[in-house]
DNA sequence: TTTACTGTTAGGAC
DNA sequence: TGTCCTAACAGTAA
C-alpha cells in the first residue's frame, strides 16, 4: 500500500535488516512484465555491500558505497521484506538480493506495476523525473507557491509527483477530509490561510502514518482511512461519507464539511 | 462473472 | 509552450 509513509517503512525495514552485509547473488520469480536490472546490472552489486538508503517522495534507493544505487518502486501493490534464507516466502515475490550469511531482500509485487532497476545517480535521477519535492521536507513558502497556484483540482495537484513527493490517493483524501476541502476544489481559489492549513495536514499525517509504521490499524479510528466507504458515518460532523471521482482517482469525502467549489 | 484498485505516464485537448 | 485530463498498464480479490 505504498504512498510516501508505507515507502518510508520499506526503506526503515532495509536500513534494519539489508545493510552491510556482502550480496551473493539474486533470485528472480515470475517476471513477465516487470522491469529489473539486467544480468549485466545485477552483475555489478555481486561481492559488494549496500551501506545507505535513501527516500524521495515514493522513489527507494539502496546505495553501494561509491557504487550504483539500487532503486525500488512499489507502484499500486508492492511491498519489500526482510528474511532468513529458508523463510517460507509470500506469494509474488519477483525479485530478491540474496546476502551472505543467509539474509534475503525480497521484492514482492502481486500487481507489477512496480520496478527495481540501477541507478548511477540518484539526485540526477530526481532531477531527470522532475519530481517535486519531497512532502516532509517542503517549506510552506513552496508548497502554497506550487500547490495554491494550480488552476486543477485541490486533489489532483496534492497527487502530482512534479509539484510534491510522496501523497498519494488515500493521504490526500485524508488530509482534505481534515482541512474540510473538497477534493474538487480550484487550488487558486482557496485562501492562502487554507493552502498553508492543508499543508500542515499532509505533513502532520504522514508524519503520523510514518510513526505507526505504516500500519493503519493504529491510526485514530476518527480518520477517513477507516471510513472509506460510501454512506458511512462522517467522524467529524453529522454528513455522511460520499465516493467521486477526482481527476480519474476515487476520493471519499464528506459534501457537509468539505467545501470550496 | 464483473468490478474496482493505494501509481505512473503517454498522448491529446485546450 | 505549458497545463491539465483521461486512459491504459496487469493481475488480483471481493
Amino acid at each position: 500500500m505504498p504512498e510516501l509513509p508505507e515507502c518510508e517503512a520499506a526503506r526503515r525495514r532495509i536500513d534494519a535488516g539489508a545493510l552491510h552485509r556482502t550480496i551473493e547473488g539474486f533470485d528472480l520469480g515470475e517476471v513477465s512484465h516487470v522491469e529489473l536490472p539486467s544480468e549485466d546490472e545485477r552483475a555489478r552489486f555481486v561481492g559488494t555491500q549496500f551501506s545507505r538508503t535513501h527516500r524521495h517522495g515514493k522513489y527507494i534507493f539502496v546505495g553501494s558505497k561509491d557504487g550504483p544505487w539500487l532503486h525500488i518502486h512499489l507502484g499500486m501493490a508492492g511491498s519489500v521484506r526482510v528474511l532468513e534464507e529458508g523463510a517460507e516466502l509470500p506469494d509474488f515475490i519477483r525479485f530478491t538480493v540474496k546476502f551472505e550469511g543467509g539474509n534475503r531482500l525480497h521484492f514482492r509485487d502481486p500487481r507489477k506495476f512496480g520496478l527495481v532497476r540501477l541507478v548511477e545517480d540518484v539526485d540526477e535521477f530526481i532531477a531527470d523525473k522532475g519530481l517535486g519535492p519531497d512532502a516532509l521536507e517542503i517549506g510552506d513558502n513552496a508548497f502554497s507557491e506550487t500547490i495554491g497556484k494550480t488552476k486543477g483540482a485541490i486533489k489532483s495537484a496534492l497527487l502530482s509527483q512534479k509539484k510534491l513527493a510522496g501523497v498519494g490517493n488515500l493521504w490526500a483524501d485524508e488530509a482534505l477530509y481534515r482541512t474540510g476541502i473538497d477534493p474538487e476544489a480550484k487550488a487558486n481559489k482557496l485562501e492562502a490561510g487554507k493552502v498553508s492549513e492543508l499543508h500542515r495536514a499532509v505533513r502532520d499525517i504522514l508524519r503520523a502514518v510514518v510513526d505507526t509504521d505504516a500500519t493503519y490499524s493504529k491510526l485514530p479510528d476518527d480518520w477517513l482511512i477507516h471510513h472509506r466507504e460510501d454512506g458511512d458515518a462522517c467522524t467529524r460532523c453529522d454528513g455522511k461519507i460520499t465516493k467521486k471521482t477526482v481527476g480519474g482517482r476515487t476520493s471519499y469525502y464528506c459534501p457537509d464539511h468539505q467545501s470550496g467549489t
